[in-house]
DNA sequence: TGCAGGCTTGTAAGCGCTTACATAGACGGA
DNA sequence: TCCGTCTATGTAAGCGCTTACAAGCCTGCA
């Protein structure tokens, strides 16, 4: 009904109490739910807030309750499905939570650290992944406000989730020492991300403990799908190339695949390839992609109940929570093609 | 230097008024930057506001001057490249009006409609994606709110962008018949997104203006990946089948192809199949994918603009605003194929 | 009938910021 | 020297909500 026709001051707590006959404290109790409130004045209440179609405005109620029931996630950029999941599992949980979810992406502001602590003026606590910002910016952000770091490491202060990479890493480097591949490369730069110098180390822990060659320095390119062709002008370049390539994501290795089998070389066969994340795109292309997949939606919503827990007064956990991945053997890797594994039951 | 330490208050204006030796009024006009003041001051308070870390509170702020600076997004899920590249471009332009982002997914909600109101009642405005809210409820909203519709029709009091849709479909649909497929069909469910709705009609008025079989019913299956393998049966169990499958989205043309491959039907040779949205995989598998790209970071970009311009005053645009979207001619239509296209020198 | 104690409701004091308005200097011209 | 004008600053009134506290009412018991 009475909607803010031009003129008429939109409705307040003030507007509602007037119709309901009540002061606005009554009303302020019984849309909490605080406080006892007789059966009928909790009926004329309701009946004028739904005719007025009241809702409290955030910014009142956040002023006085200092709180402001949102979460901040900060990222570096949105592209790819790793983030659509994780957001979508973030924004699960925090729903759940009643908390509101403001996202930054720093990749596409002029000052992210400014934007940042903008940003922490409207939230109760954020989630910062990585790339986003420095680690003692994130520290001295710790200290003014529940900050959750997101795939990268832990910061005195601060809560940490991630994915398990070392260990994945590992047993995909192992799997394909076992496929006979003895000349393996990294592919991907591990000082771009935390996720990339863990599998890095994965790798080399792997090889060291084989009697695989020792590891050639990784091959850096950044992180996009760009670098594949890159990367395949140098293995092929290689007087005695690499047999078997360890990329540091999907996109990466799909890139670095395709080029290959362009210029001739053939997968798995000449070399084998392996990636991470699982993205859709690994299932389609032949061969398979041999891949590691991460429970991003778990991710999302582990970060999100771990900062609504810290804002809600739990303390800084003392390890980070490391959730589990899951290798997905395809073909690529050397591994036979098995057409079950590629029909897609779950929407990655 | 002082953050709060257990015990002590938090900085507020006047902790920084203080120790700057002025009013409030005074730290809040040299932070706006509103009214005059004198250097000598300017610079007291200035270097109080850095001593302390002093960030004003939004929701103080907000409630004084009836403004959150933030913008609420609307979406029915995250899945697949689609919502990314589209959050992506909405946040870059929020950011650059200074503006945060508030999403909230309703697809994980249980109650879209309350979740989408209190979202409203903590930004400026916001913008509906469709299958997110029914229309009158849209209306309604925007009533109270500006609201900007998106890839939806608009409805009355509110702006609507979107990518075209009708128009593509009808070039993509005569492409087909240029190449000399007569049996057609189209895959998707018209009924379940106003995009797909508008695909629907464009690939009918193209078979309507040819010499091509009367269009089939259309196969409807709703929008995922998943629903491939049950194209590919209906598909084949047709006595005289289609010769081109106009699919809504490239997921569906991409399972479906998948399928149909498996099951020893030629692509393109036998059947030409299409999608739209331009996804990674289409470049990635063979033979690759003919679609349709949408320009999505920049849709996210002009919604997050109109809706800025009907918050700061602009009237309802009588039109809505729809972005053109171009071609992708790979080979599952029958063109050859041509390895540039597949250049990753965009990431999608 | 009077009164203690339990419910329900109202009153009013914030929450931290912005901004209209009042005030106090500084300056220049008569 | 006095007064009108500006300019720089302070004062105080909100913004709309929550919540501690006060107050009023009703009940049951002595």
């Amino acid at each position: 009904m009475a909607t803010s026709e031009p003129g008429t001051r939109p409705t307040t707590i003030y507007s509602v109490a007037q119709l309901a006959g009540v002061s606005i404290a009554t009303v302020s109790r019984v849309l909490q739910g605080t406080g006892a409130t007789s059966a009928q004045v909790r009926a004329q209440v309701l009946q004028a807030v739904e005719d007025l179609e009241y809702v409290p405005r955030r910014s009142a109620r956040s002023l006085a309750v200092q709180r402001h029931d949102a979460q901040g996630l900060v990222v570096h950029d949105l592209t790819g499905p790793y983030y659509s999941e994780l957001l979508m599992g973030y924004e699960s949980a925090a729903g759940e939570f009643g908390q509101s979810v403001i996202i930054v992406v720093t990749g596409q502001r002029e000052d992210p650290e400014r934007s940042v602590l903008e940003l922490a003026s409207r939230v109760d606590g954020l989630v910062l992944a990585n790339s986003t910002l420095p680690d003692d910016a994130a520290r001295a952000l710790g200290r003014r406000t529940p900050v959750v770091m997101l795939a990268r490491a832990a910061v005195p202060g601060c809560d940490a989730v991630s994915a398990e990479n070392a260990q994945s890493a590992r047993e995909l480097t192992e799997h394909l020492i076992a496929h006979g591949r003895r000349r393996l490369f990294f592919v991907g730069d591990p000082e771009g991300s935390p996720d990339v110098q863990e599998r890095y180390r994965g790798f080399t822990a792997a090889l060291s403990s084989s009697d695989a060659s020792a590891v050639g320095p990784a091959i850096r390119v950044d992180f996009r799908e760009l670098s594949g062709a890159k990367v395949a002008a140098q293995v092929m370049g290689h007087s005695n190339g690499p047999d078997a390539l360890v990329c540091a994501n999907d996109e990466l290795a799909l890139s670095t695949m395709k080029a290959l089998q362009r210029a001739g070389v053939k997968v798995p066969d000449d070399i084998a390839i392996v990636g991470w994340d699982d993205v859709m795109t690994a299932r389609y292309v032949s061969p398979g992609l041999t891949t590691v997949r991460q429970p991003l939606f778990e991710l999302g919503r582990l970060a999100a109940t771990r900062l609504h827990e810290r804002i809600t007064g739990a303390p800084v956990a003392p390890e980070p929570r490391i959730l589990p991945t899951e290798l997905v053997l395809r073909s690529s890797c050397g591994c036979p093609e098995t057409d079950d594994r590629d029909v897609p039951w779950v929407t990655s």
